[in-house]
DNA sequence: TTGTGTTTTATTGCCTCC
DNA sequence: GGAGGCAATAAAACACAA
């Protein structure tokens, strides 16, 4: 396979004979003019030498491979529509997209490659935004929390206070018999998270139980499958690795999200 | 025009699977 | 062992500010 690679653009494996290209049931030739003519404008010149074909002066300016050149919008967008249904590719598929777009089978394999590494570039980023945000939103719940309980505990040691002068003052309620408050109120432990912290919340954009916000361990954190999702022309549509893994906390999410089943891998 | 940063195309080497 | 996948990288093509 590498091998194929390293000779399509080897001007000592050109010298000699265009057989080399010939493998793949497509050709460099075929594939270059098939670009050359998409792009009118350019006809710049291969940096190696051809096979016998150059010969042909007619034949020069088309047909010569280049060292690198960009696919047209047309092929681009044709991958494109491919890719989105499906991300990898079966051989036939390969050659049958190669001949449609007159490139070379390798050509069409590295496109895919190149284009599944940029699809997980995108898709790490989309997933740190998602996980920033689940922070972000939990910090700030539990920086309310945080302010809510001060108050609470301030208001239980100003009711103790005013208990306690009652017993003082009071005929029959010696400090003896009065009720011993139900445990150490003021004791942040006692308090804090010991009840479910939804009940007290108000603002409702995030349940936080006893169990909290937790990320779960799912095993392999990667690719959930063999086949990443389709991807709407390259757009944002935030497919995320980590959907599967917030319990909490999610943040305003995309209306046009994909069934989760992709994800679910174990 | 040119320098610079980004994107795209292609290669290389390694790994896994059959 | 060959085929195909991926990560890392090179290098050409492109975009764009100065």
């Amino acid at each position: 396979m590498m091998e194929s690679g390293r000779l399509f653009f080897d001007p000592t494996a050109c010298r000699g004979s265009n057989m080399l290209f010939l493998g793949n049931g497509d050709n460099i030739f075929r594939g270059g003019r098939a670009i050359m003519s998409m792009e009118e404008s350019s006809k710049r010149r291969s940096f190696f030498s051809s096979p016998d074909d150059l010969f042909d002066e007619e034949y020069y300016d088309e047909q010569l491979p280049e060292k690198k050149r960009r696919l047209s919008p047309e092929q681009v967008h044709l991958l494109e529509k491919s890719f989105e249904t499906e991300n990898k590719l079966e051989p036939e598929r390969k050659t049958q997209l190669a001949k449609k777009l007159g490139l070379q089978p390798r050509q069409v394999a590295v496109w895919f490659q190149n284009r599944r590494a940029r699809w997980k570039t995108k898709q790490l980023e989309r997933d740190y935004d998602v996980l920033k945000s689940s922070y972000d939103s939990l910090y700030s719940n539990y920086d309310t929390l945080v302010k809510e309980h001060e108050k609470l505990k301030s208001e239980v040691v100003s009711l103790n206070e005013k208990l306690q002068a009652k017993g003082v003052a009071g005929a029959d309620i010696s400090a003896q018999k009065a009720e011993p408050l139900p445990g150490d109120i003021t004791n942040v432990s006692a308090l804090q998270f010991s009840v479910k912290v939804e009940d007290r919340l108000s603002c409702g954009s995030a349940v936080v139980d006893e169990d909290g916000p937790q990320i779960l361990d799912t095993g392999d954190s990667y690719f959930p499958s063999d086949n990443y999702p389709a991807e709407d022309d390259g757009s944002d549509d935030g497919h995320s690795y980590f959907r599967n893994v917030f319990v909490a906390a999610e943040p305003q999410h995309q209306e046009d999200e994909e069934p989760l089943e992709w994800l679910e891998w174990s």
